[in-house]
DNA sequence: TTTT
DNA sequence: TTTT
């Protein structure tokens, strides 16, 4: 059936995230972040302001690993997934319901934005990107893994993005 | 404070669309929409499906007289909304929490996809296009509103898309 | 360096797709598609419409082999992909500028929308589903692909669906 | 017609915005922002990377004054907008096109991302948030723009966020 | 409760 | 070049 659901949210995480493990051997890594409205209030012409928390759910092995390096309470990101609400019976017996964003084993994207942030001065090794997706998680496996979108490196149009270090070069031409 | 809350859903409604007036004189139009993932399970082999529902409240007035209209039981759509998750106590007075997909006031969009269904032969007036956004609402107002990007109608960059064969502008000195 | 580069589009295939082996031996499908803004005129009072077309190319081999089977002019698609802009320099020796949405080797999403279309009639074994993304590709390299969000299937909290009539609770006050 | 072109980019901009005055009154604010994808690549081993440079031409009025007074060069900030692809013929007469990403008169937004960057702390007036979408414009015009969503205010349903300056609480129960 |  |  075709469908689509797709969440994007960019926040600040209320705690550090955490990591437990399931029963079927995978892993979760778990945190909650908050995303705000304002507006005018028309009638007492204040500024208003509602903040809304999200669960986050990361059962992808890569992203989950960068959030426990990389994220912490009150970092800043951007991340993609899909709402999943589901019931459950509380303590008490209750039938409870629950909804949570979540980035699944093939599926969501995270890109922290803290700007210069210790997420960003990677070490090299594994993540050191800043941004990262679900299903680059394969890229590990072998394939032809070549460029983004399979010409990089290969042909004469390749945008060969110049000199040193910058990341925002001096001489664009628009 | 900077954040984003951002829901894409692309799904079928469960039932007809729902009109309902507010204590403070507006109007929420509700109805929920279903999505699936579906995959293949490694140790049957069999192709599963879930499916999500999700709950829709519109608030704009524009989209939810679309809504109203258009919409009914089964139609597919696409719609962006936020996120939104309320507490309230139940009438054994157990605090529970529940999560719409709410386009606000200003905000969200909604896009008819039953190719040729009912709900594109709109009658001229209002809509009759398949497509609206929350923000296009002030375009009653009366204000400039002359074309999508502000270029269209005015300048000499105005889109002819009569004449020749040239869709667009001979002279952008860029 | 952290970065989003993310385009949703819902339209309409001007033609058929087409595939083309490239020099590494990959392969590309690609096709346009049409979305259109309206707007009422404010001075003539006529309702307009803009339309603009948008080249799509397609280097996952999955999405490609699913475009190339099941859409064809006039279908209706949802897409999800990058925005990439290349340098190239024409026959007469020019150096010109093209963009593309595109769906790389490890994201992108495609779901069809034409609703009981030839597309979502697939013959059972590879997709038959109306919906796949680029990450999914990697579900056949053999790992544990047992749910989306890797719950499905275990634990206490799964939805069972089952149940008795009503997946909507009956006592929210709303 | 149904239709949708949305486009998401969180970036760094590269110049300063322009404001630009079009000949039938309006003005437009304009810059580029770099978005980069990074990835391993199989041969060398290397950790490549590729920059994508994306033309924001902004015609909403409100967005526009924001970028202008929030957004240099270097800053980082998340923008939805729309492609829009026009031809045009260049000084030596050869037909060109060229792609931008425009926030039309009632579409759009944009949040600034630079963590207690000048963006944030705005004087009270206008803006001050962070945060802005092309669609609240509209707000000015008078009608009921109590909540977002125009529930809040009024029920006991109002998340009341609680105490004083902190925006992650310390006390979150989950 | 939809849809395939 | 699509679609309404």
């Amino acid at each position: 059936m075709a469908g689509v659901n797709k969440v994007i949210l960019v926040g600040n995480l209320g705690r550090d995230p955490e990591a437990r493990n399931m029963q079927n051997g995978g892993k979760v890594v778990s945190f909650s972040i908050a995303t705000s409205d304002t507006w005018n209030d028309k009638a007492s012409g204040e500024r208003k302001e509602k903040t809304q928390w999200h669960r986050i759910a990361i059962f992808n092995e890569k992203l989950g690993e960068i959030a426990e390096k990389y994220l912490k309470k009150g970092s800043k990101v951007y991340l993609e997934g899909s709402i999943e609400t589901r019931k459950y019976t509380d303590k008490d017996g209750q039938e409870r319901e629950t909804t949570e964003i979540v980035l699944g084993r093939f599926k969501g994207e995270l890109t922290l934005l803290d700007s210069r942030g210790g997420g960003e001065a990677g070490e090299g090794g594994g993540y050191g990107g800043g941004r990262a997706s679900g299903g680059e998680r394969s890229s590990g496996y072998g394939g032809g893994d070549r460029a983004p979108a399979g010409r990089g490196g290969g042909g004469g149009w390749d945008k060969p993005k110049g000199g040193g270090g910058s990341d925002l070069d001096d001489d664009i031409p628009f």
